[in-house]
DNA sequence: ACAAAAGTGTTTCGGCTACACCCATGC
DNA sequence: GCATGGGTGTAGCCGAAACACTTTTGT
């Protein structure tokens, strides 16, 4: 990188992730406990510093690599977190991603030996310094897109139920959904395809699997939720 | 501040803000011409470098206050951009912000005094950078903010007509909202409160003065525009 | 008289909601 | 047979949109 013309106070950069997962049909949240000072041991956001020649999304995508394995995470910016005071260990400045990962496909080898941990987003610990609040943002920025169009292709399984799907979103939205009005409004998205075969291990009946369309004739999706 | 026990690579952090007005019938932006290398004389917004005991949110603040003269200004974080090559002058992390401003209210000579311009929104001048992906961050997060709830107590004078309210956000969204419909909309939000007297000015008839209500009965606004 | 904005009323349409109801099957 | 989830159909309600129409007043 070549030298800066400016001469002006420099801070530490960090990224921290709130990583959602699904998994037991439940939103889930991958948290570490801390190795280092301060707040050793204590649980934590994933984290990482944005380094001279990256992004912040750059950044993210390293932590997230490191963490799991996997590339092309679905990466959003939540906010800021800058108040000088915020981390005991110095002052840093943070940019805060929430990012959505395929429980099944991730690297549980690599989790463990970070000594992270996915916790059931209900029943999630107390979070050091002002991760608490990252988290809420993050859920509420969640909430959003999944009202605006339909997530899932990034937490569940290829193939799932229409029950799997209402099943995140209730866990996303904390609330019932009606089960033949959220199939209605899903299927008019046309975003997903249903498959041959049926699941028989949730119902008597046997549900049909559905997967997301690789190119879904309408890019442009209504709104899902009312809020 | 204390000593950091952190040893990682630390960054430039600016704030670039853009800043939304309204003065006759149209939405305002105050651009300014740069007075420093590199990009000298081109049109750019409004920034400065976050200082090591403030937040980004208090750097936006000082950054507004010393070309606008106010205090206490509607500020909104809209995005990091963070492309090290993004300002040639060095690796710069700049936090963008949108903020609303009355311009009535503001100090007309200090913004003269910093070289900067209020330009129409639909006629602003190419701006320096990224920041003109800035703009249309930015444009995207009024629109949604003023889709949510209803604006224009941070844009609009103390007291305004219904023409003028309806004139904002056909200017916002470059659309044409139908004088009836947006009025009953507006009205049954609860959140602004009729005048005695009217304004003569704008239409033979007159149409009377409306104020937003201190204490609105209803925080929670509706849903105003479907996008 | 006419234009132009203010303000009110009416009708239509589509989506959301609630809920009834049949289907298939394992127990 | 009965409980359970799968899946379909329908009636009611509400808000958005389109638009007709009356009022007021300066020119």
């Amino acid at each position: 990188m070549s030298a800066s013309l400016y001469k002006h106070p420099k801070h530490h950069v960090a990224v921290d992730c709130i990583i959602f997962g699904y998994e037991d049909d439940d939103l889930k949240l991958l948290l570490s406990q801390r190795r280092f000072q301060p707040a050793l041991g204590e649980w934590s956001l994933m984290g990482g510093w944005v380094q001279d020649d990256e992004t912040v999304e750059k950044a993210a995508e390293r932590v997230l690599y490191q963490i799991t394995g996997l590339k092309d995470i679905y990466l959003e910016q939540v906010h800021v977190f800058s108040n000088p005071d915020r981390d005991p260990g110095g002052r840093v400045i943070s940019v805060v991603f929430y990012a959505m990962i395929r429980i099944d496909k991730h690297d549980k080898d690599l989790v463990k030996e970070h000594g992270a941990v996915w916790w059931t987003f209900s029943e999630k610990p107390d979070l050091i310094f002002d991760h608490e609040l990252m988290v809420k943002y993050a859920h509420e920025k969640l909430k959003l897109r999944a009202s605006y169009s339909l997530i899932g292709e990034k937490l569940l399984p290829e193939r799932f139920t229409i029950l799997q799907l209402r099943t995140l979103y209730e866990a996303i939205f904390q609330r019932q959904f009606d089960p033949g009005n959220f199939r209605k409004k899903i299927l008019s998205l046309k975003v997903i395809e249903k498959l041959d075969d049926k699941n028989t291990t949730d119902s008597k009946k046997g549900a049909f699997y559905y997967r997301f369309k690789k190119y879904p004739e309408e890019f442009i999706q209504e709104r899902i939720v009312k809020q």
